[in-house]
DNA sequence: TTTGTATTTGATAATTATTACCATGTCAAT
DNA sequence: ATTGACATGGTAATAATTATCAAATACAAA
């Protein structure tokens, strides 16, 4: 006879106390090992299961962003998030005097929207420590080369010099072989990045420019 | 001696084509499908593995929205998504004179923010019309409870009524047996989501009304 | 043009995250 | 006490993505 009446078990009630009490955004899995602190016999299958019913009835909200695995928040005050590229760490963030601004957008595509979110992403602080890998990669093809390090160091010197300069002044710079640099120089010459307006005299184009920015 | 520098394979270019033509929000395997029409020994593997790159490399976004799946965009002006909660389609959305509104949260809690996204959510046109499993749990002690199909019929014709009304007038609009309906009210009184100002007289209160709001 | 090699591919295995299943257990209302 | 909806733990299954690897390819340099 009843339906959709969802009892408080205490595998819930605990559940639901652990994400009241939180201040982050645990996946079903992260708030598992938390919980089995008090309940070592929980089962993994459980916790999904509540989060997803605690967020269906409203008393704890679902994170769908930032990737693979979903997050929950146990704040239920309207409020925004912050989120880390690579560690995929999710923060709450202030908008300010935007709090509480509501958008509503001009053509909803027929949709019946019922709500909005406002996502920032970015590197967290520990990640910006962390070595770069420096995993942008470019083409050619598509006019988005990527430059190998000399390239990268020769052109950062010219950036940072405000006369056209010679092969010395940059060799004063970047510790490289006379030969390679006027090497590179003659390929970013011929790629639009260098521009030579007196014989043996090199400055940055402006394409060189946004190459290194 | 070349390091991180793409090469503009035949996949990879027809991949990059049918992304920059297609109006809509891929995932990688629906990407798949349509690919497979121009080369049809492509590995799905390839797909993902040039759908990661090729965000990587800024030549189109990657959208980690709404769950599970991640979804790929060859649009690369600023623009904002709807999506279905039911069924996870993403489309464009224009958010009018807000569109080039930059958002700069107040405290950044350290993150290096390098973008913001803004997403809508909630029923697509289809969607709308597909009959509603009607999910919403409640829970007592959460003082979120459900009413049966039963109770929320009684309570809506009481709320559409000015004035108090009897077993009668409630079955009149209510397709129920009259000792049904005289349990139930019996029932709803007790909740609290019903008043009897007179005997044999009911109306709703305004717990009652935020009940089946 | 030829060559050396970093990069990419297709095929497939492995991993990760989540959901489905099921026998058993609990609870509240008759 | 009986009934039936709701839950649980344990585990299997599914879905989405990533890793691995031998063979093929693209492309900078000679
Ligand atoms: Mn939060
Ligand atoms: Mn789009
Ligand atoms: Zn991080
Ligand atoms: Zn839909």
């Amino acid at each position: 006879m009843i339906k959709n009446q969802m009892r408080m078990t205490h595998q819930r009630d605990i559940i639901l106390r652990e994400m009241r009490k939180c201040k982050d955004h645990p996946t079903a899995d992260e708030l598992y090992e938390r919980i089995k602190k008090t309940l070592p016999r929980i089962s993994l299958a459980t916790v999904y299961r509540n989060l997803e019913i605690l967020s269906t009835a409203g008393l704890i909200k679902k994170l769908e962003i930032s990737g693979r695995r979903k997050r929950f928040d146990g704040e239920l005050r309207r409020h925004h998030h912050v989120y880390c590229l690579l560690c995929h760490r999710v923060d709450n963030i202030d908008l300010g005097q935007e709090e509480n601004f509501q958008f509503l957008p001009a053509a909803a595509g027929g949709y019946r929207i019922t709500g909005c979110r406002i996502e920032f992403f970015g590197l967290c602080p520990d990640c910006q420590k962390k070595p770069q890998g420096d995993k942008k990669m470019g083409c050619k093809k598509c006019g988005t080369e990527t430059l190998n390090d000399q390239q990268q160091q020769i052109l950062k010197t010219l950036a940072q010099s405000a006369a056209a300069c010679g092969s010395k002044d940059i060799a004063a710079a970047v510790k490289l072989e006379p030969k390679q640099i006027s090497s590179q120089l003659t390929t970013l010459k011929k790629k639009g990045y260098v521009a030579s307006p007196v014989r043996c005299k090199y400055e940055i184009t402006e394409a060189g420019k946004s190459a290194i920015a």
